[in-house]
DNA sequence: GAGTGGTCTAGACCACAAT
DNA sequence: TTGTGGTCTAGACCACTCC
């Protein structure tokens, strides 16, 4: 028994194996967001007869799964769907309110900036979206404590996050927001020194002579525009750090 | 049969899965270097009859393993331990000389300082290391064509690289030559501004005035600190980038 | 106790590479 | 042709969770 599962146009797609296109379906659904985090997928048996394969197959596709980070198993419990991960290997992109608060200190934010626009020619190219494209901006100062950390300058694609305008972010920051509405992001980043407009060192409270830490982010979601970030950090109190 | 495997203490270590044992064996060969890059792993079948397993079992530790990037497997061929990775995904750690290489550009070396040394007290418990263990030091400046881009501050435990004060260091970096003694490095880094020193700014050919970017590694290569490296940049034309 | 995932077996057929 | 890895099956025993 080795031939063209049933519904398949026998031949063209029944060339992946079993094991990927199970990940597929997985995948699938938690990218489209059918299946959130927390919840509980299909039991393998349960995905044994959905797909008509033995067992083996089936947990092989899990397992990977969970390796990937998208699923976590639980011995006589079942398999969910993992809590969002900030990129946690490469380097650490994670939420800024999680490591403030990892130090023990409180993190608050303030909204600088909140607009809708379209995009301009030079963006539309960059992030292979269409000229007039809507996009939403953001520009929100993170604290530690007291002390301003980061100035966040954000541009979101408004079809991937539509409800962009109407968050509260003193609750969830945009990073977390977006893991939500857009996760699996991949992307490029760049980490380099530049000087502050006078606007980002007010509101980091440092001299526009003092140099920034910027890490500058564009992700993509489902091979989709989703995001683009420039973060600023006062370059003598920020610092990147990671594991590998 | 599934019990205790021939030669084990019998309960200690056979909780051990069997295909963690095979993955562990194959990991110990790669480690202490008895197999290099290239070199043909033991097939399937031999490793079936090694470890007394079925070919699954096996077939699922080979597997992982080139999950992992320790081995490439051939279909047909054989199974094979993977080229050295420079640290592929995470955060590019690539080599620098490779990266100027891949700009279209030449790279070349100065070495400045090159010096026999022991640890410090402080450095003994920053790095695990026993008080006045022998290290290596080295200064180097890259180039980018004409123009220096990094200064390179190394120190490296002589145990683990007993021939560093040898090496040619315009074949190879230090980078480089470490991957091949001390391979599978895992570790810790900090990227953050720093003021340089007039020494290292001479060097760079840019003034002390200016801000550096600068990221510092402590490497370690099987549980036992390899070295560490404090890269300078000058924060105008350099920048770290990468994707995930 | 019923259901779940973790692991493993002893076969099998296939595509591919080396000879 | 022989040997390799890629995939898959139809069972199995176990530890664990939940009811």
């Amino acid at each position: 028994m080795k031939t063209a599962k049933s519904g398949m146009p026998a031949g063209a797609v029944s060339d992946i194996p079993a094991y990927q296109r199970i990940k597929n379906y997985v995948i699938d659904n938690i990218r489209s967001g059918v299946w959130k985090a927390g919840d509980p997928i299909p039991t393998e048996q349960a995905l044994c007869e959905m797909f008509g394969v033995s067992r083996m197959t089936v947990n092989r596709a899990l397992r990977e799964l969970v390796t990937a980070g998208l699923l976590v198993r639980h011995k006589g419990a079942g398999s969910f769907v993992a809590p969002p991960k900030f990129q946690s290997t490469l380097i650490q992109i994670r939420s800024i309110a999680h490591d403030i608060r990892d130090r023990g200190h409180t993190h608050h934010c303030k909204v600088l900036t909140l607009e809708r626009l379209t995009a301009t020619s030079e963006q539309s190219d960059r992030f292979g979206i269409p000229a007039q494209q809507p996009l939403f901006r953001s520009v929100i100062v993170h604290y530690e404590d007291s002390t301003p950390l980061q100035v966040e300058d954000r541009l979101v694609d408004a079809m991937v996050a539509p409800d962009y305008l109407e968050q509260d972010w003193h609750k969830r920051t945009p990073n977390e927001y977006l893991m939500q509405v857009a996760p699996l992001p991949t992307g490029r980043y760049i980490i380099e020194i530049r000087q502050p407009s006078t606007h980002v060192a007010s509101a980091l409270s440092m001299p526009a002579s003092s140099p920034c830490l910027v890490m500058e982010r564009t992700t993509f979601s489902n091979d989709r525009f989703a995001s683009h970030a420039v973060m600023w950090h006062p370059g003598d109190r920020y610092r990147f750090t990671g594991n590998w």
